[in-house]
DNA sequence: TGAATTGTTATCGT
DNA sequence: AACGATAACAATTC
């Protein structure tokens, strides 16, 4: 389940591999998984010169240079979506559903267990892409734009943190991590948090994504190999696990429809001196 | 076998 | 009316 720092990731891994390469032809397999349409989509692309690859909240955002002028392919992954190389002597990838073949012969593979993935062949990305929410490790998602986006809506923490509209890139996994290492309970009301509170967080969310991104991100199940993220995780998959702070047993919940894990003590429901004494005390026990 | 998994969208409620 | 919560959905793995 690539989230943002998966997807950055994978993003520096491909960029100096096709940018500059001429798209030679587009195939596909799960006609459904592609927008407009695959014969629209293979059609704009065969010819065309990939000039960038970027990454927009989860999207991979190609840009391409073709005939009728500039092209974009945006590329969500969803939960299951990969790319691998094709035609390299390797064993054939699973679960092909689109293929790139570039000016060197070789054939870059989208894959896809789920057939959640999304790829989408158009002139005008902004339409999709303005949509998103506020690029948690820009410069501009200070402090300040933290707790303005949290007081604007009157919203379950959680909740608000996966509204990809709202902030951009954050998925279950580093929205659990975020959340603890910022000492919140995910379903403390957003209007409700302070200042320190807003702070807290924002330093928490670009922590995890930046150590995720070093750490080549996070491999939770056989989707996404390769990262070394999840030996760092201090609640995530960790349910009923002591915590890393205080030895309490990660509790397991549900916010939304979506697992949630939680320290009950490092991340008090309610703020108050009552719950502070208790946090500092457990952790001076432990 | 069915529970779990994710982001988006449609729908219901306040 | 606008916003938030909730359910359904896509398809597969274990």
């Amino acid at each position: 389940m690539p989230e943002l720092p998966e997807v950055e990731t994978i993003v520096r891994a491909v960029r100096p591999e096709i940018v500059g390469r001429t798209i030679r032809r587009f195939q596909c397999s799960s006609p459904r998984q592609v927008l407009p349409d695959s014969e629209r989509a293979s059609a704009l692309v065969r010819g065309a010169r990939i000039t960038e690859l970027r990454r927009r909240g989860k999207f991979i955002h190609a840009v391409l240079e073709g005939a009728g002028g500039e092209l974009s392919i945006l590329v969500h992954l969803r939960m299951s979506g990969r790319f691998e190389w094709i035609g390299g002597g390797g064993a054939e990838p699973r679960h092909v559903r689109a293929v790139w073949t570039m000016d060197d012969g070789r054939g870059l593979a989208f894959c896809d267990a789920r057939r959640f993935g999304r790829i989408i062949v158009t002139r005008t990305p902004e339409e999709i892409l303005s949509r998103l929410g506020v690029e948690p490790l820009e410069a501009e998602f200070t402090g300040a734009a933290a707790f303005e986006m949290l007081r604007r809506r009157r919203r379950r923490i959680k909740a608000l943190l996966l509204d990809q509209r709202v902030i951009a890139g954050l998925g279950n996994i580093y929205t659990d991590e975020a959340l603890f290492r910022a000492g919140l309970h995910p379903l403390r009301e957003s209007h409700r948090l302070d200042r320190a509170a807003a702070n807290r967080l924002r330093d928490a969310i670009r922590e995890v994504l930046t150590q995720g991104i070093e750490r080549q991100g996070a491999s939770v199940d056989w989707v996404y190999p390769g990262g070394r993220m999840q030996e760092y995780f201090r609640v995530y998959g960790r349910t009923g696990e002591a915590c890393r702070v205080c030895g309490t047993p990660v509790v397991y919940l549900r916010v939304g429809q979506r697992g949630t894990h939680v320290c009950p003590v490092c991340q008090p429901l309610r703020s108050g001196k009552q719950a502070d004494r208790k946090r500092d005390a457990a952790r001076a026990g432990f």
